[in-house]
DNA sequence: CGCTAGATGAGA
DNA sequence: CTCATCTAGCGA
């Protein structure tokens, strides 16, 4: 958090590609508890069967009513909340999900969200398994359906914060864990970082 | 290691 | 019916 400020509203006016990529190596504060941002995934508005834009007519009335910038919190699977940011006013609208965190701050408040029943003889589970995926992560930071519309460019405590040092190096890949516009290279993760949900297939580029 | 089944509910 | 997931349990 040395260094950055929180990005502003302008930052999620373009396109979510750009916006996706630009996210790994940001911090994500969420009150007490930071990660660095190691790993996400874009969705656009238009022309990707992936999104829920695409054949939910109430994420196409979400997007219309809200401003860039503001937290799209659903729940998948019957049991796992998926944190995304609204990007809108570029060229294309869509989202950025969140899909995997470095621990900054506050590790153990993640790991009693995360690993409830470990008590003082289980060995704890190491750093890297506590925000390794997008259910994992909102699980750890206590992000859930009451955080769905917030605006994430006013409080500094529930904010991205920004930009990522320039040294970051970057990989672009398919997206994880979807059927529909498969092909399209929108993942972006970290390179060489152990925090990732899943390591880059052989078609991963530098980016 | 890798692979798979099953949990569990909202949206269309 | 599908789904932007995860874990336990199984076999090699």
């Amino acid at each position: 958090m040395l260094n950055t400020k929180i990005l502003p509203r302008t930052f999620f006016q373009r396109d979510p590609i750009t916006c996706a990529r630009e996210l790994v190596g940001c911090e994500l504060v969420w009150n007490s508890c930071t990660g660095l941002i190691v790993e996400t995934e874009a969705y656009t508005a238009t022309g990707d069967e992936a999104s829920h834009t695409f054949s939910r007519p109430s994420t196409r009335l979400f997007v219309a009513q809200h401003q860039a910038g503001t937290a799209y919190v659903y729940f998948n699977y019957g049991m796992y909340w998926l944190f995304n940011v609204l990007v809108k006013g570029g060229p294309e609208d869509g989202f950025v999900l969140i899909r995997a965190l470095q621990p900054t701050r506050g590790l153990p408040a993640m790991r009693r969200r995360r690993f409830p029943k470990t008590d003082a003889a289980t060995r704890p589970k190491p750093p890297e398994a506590v925000c390794s995926g997008p259910g994992k992560l909102t699980i750890a930071m206590g992000i859930g359906g009451q955080h769905h519309g917030i605006d994430l460019c006013l409080n500094p405590s529930m904010a991205f914060h920004g930009p990522a040092h320039p040294s970051i190096r970057r990989l672009s890949d398919i997206r994880i864990g979807i059927s529909k516009s498969a092909h399209f290279p929108w993942r972006f993760l970290a390179a060489e970082n152990p925090f990732v949900s899943a390591r880059p297939t052989p078609s991963a580029r530098i980016c």
